[in-house]
DNA sequence: AAGTGGTCTAGACCACTAT
DNA sequence: TAGTGGTCTAGACCACTTT
């Protein structure tokens, strides 16, 4: 029997046409074991898109849509003419989500929004340059202390434009739960916005407020989101403990995947 | 005439058959202005594929792989039997690369990797745990400093498993650009790694070799990277002035896009 | 029942790379 | 010239949601 080959998951595996799970996900999934596995390792040819359609018995257009997954996927590389190779792993095509960042505004009876500050000042000079306006126009100072499962674990410091003909200041002053800006209603008066990560060190102010001793290393994320004007509405940024919110991601495929 | 309407790239651009860009492409591009311009909101419908097919001339096959593309970009959410909708901005969908870490090891004459420290040593508990080798064991522990245009930039340590069996050994050995690890050949011998990035002080040690006064905040990116075994081989970290490296991200769709 | 997205077929033609 | 990936067609059938 030819069995013996087939146990590390090498190539004998075949479409199930009653499955739920539609043909190109299953291919999609075949290749991916193979390379999990170490059967299809980096820089080896896959096979090419006719045989494929051969070996499991399906339509040319259905065998691309699942190559095509895989290259988005980053696993595996086309070149025209070629052929379509495993890709090695890369440190540059890792990426980190800030998932674990919007879960803290999730509907949690422990996860909390304080609302430290609000009022309307005047801009100075670095605010009104991140807002577009002329410096000691007024604007909308909010400051929050985010706790999640009761802990301090955020501070919010924000900037926001006043101008009374824009919904989204009303929006903006009522929220204590800061969906209006991620997520929730708000979101869908912000067409874009710009991020970045930096990592600093706590101030006095909120190393107390985040009741960590100084010094100690954070995360700042600093945002700046626009309107459908492409005008500046709202800029901020984020304090958070390192230890309270990590940033993962992995390369490859594990085995046991 | 209707040419009013298409001033803000509304809905009458068309394809162009003759051009290099492929029609779905094309189709995607057309799609992505429309929400860029705010000509398509956040919650608007698209129209459903069979108008799109009818409006631009195009089978639908083609149709749903412009659709799958704004799908994948995070742009469009697909709902079946309602209908496809543009997605509100989220705060969680923001991604970060490392892009800019890898650029730090490309063939630039002003980009260097100073060898500081490469030994034999036993493992201590942690680095035992972490490569799953005998506390004790034999594993190879290298510093390295990488200069980035001449300016100290980041510090490397790395634990490595001792192993004459693997030639995976020997490549670190000698490694002094780290390319071992990262994009070149030494890649193909690693199946797959997690990495992690947390904010962290400068250690006295660190701050000298990176020209920096204390207290400082760094970026520390740990990496743990594995064989076709799915057994470490490599277990390290990188220390990075925040001011050296940033991470930035763009949500939704910018006017002049 | 009508309209939506989801999957899949069985080809066609093209552009590119190798030999 | 043969083999590769890249694009595109004109349908078919299905699953789901809404009316």
């Amino acid at each position: 029997m030819d069995m013996q080959k087939a146990a590390g998951s090498g190539e004998s595996e075949g479409i199930d046409r009653t499955a739920f799970e539609p043909v190109y996900a299953q291919l999609v999934n075949i290749l991916r074991r193979q390379v999990a596995s170490g059967f299809l390792r980096p820089g080896d040819q896959l096979p090419s898109e006719a045989q494929l359609c051969r070996r499991y018995g399906i339509s040319p257009m259905t065998v691309r849509r699942a190559i095509n997954i895989l290259v988005d996927q980053g696993i595996v590389v086309a070149e025209q003419g070629r052929g379509t190779f495993i890709r090695p792993v890369e440190l540059g095509t890792a990426s980190f989500q800030l998932q674990r960042l919007q879960e803290l505004f999730e509907d949690d009876p422990r996860n909390t929004v304080r609302l430290l500050q609000a009022r309307i000042m005047a801009a100075d000079e670095r605010t009104a340059a991140k807002l577009q306006v002329a410096p000691g126009q007024r604007v909308i100072y909010i400051r929050r202390l985010i706790l999640a499962c009761d802990e301090p674990t955020l501070c919010h410091v924000e900037y926001v434009v006043y101008d009374p003909a824009r919904p989204v200041v009303e929006a903006e002053m009522d929220v204590t739960a800061l969906r209006g800006l991620f997520g929730g209603a708000g979101a869908t008066m912000l067409k874009h916005g710009d991020l970045s990560v930096e990592a600093t060190l706590l101030t006095e102010e909120e190393a107390a407020l985040l009741q960590a001793s100084r010094p100690a290393a954070a995360f700042r994320i600093e945002h700046l989101f626009f309107d459908f004007d492409d005008r500046p509405v709202s800029w901020g940024w984020f304090i958070c403990r390192s230890d309270r919110l990590r940033f993962t991601s992995r390369l490859g495929l594990r085995g046991a995947e």
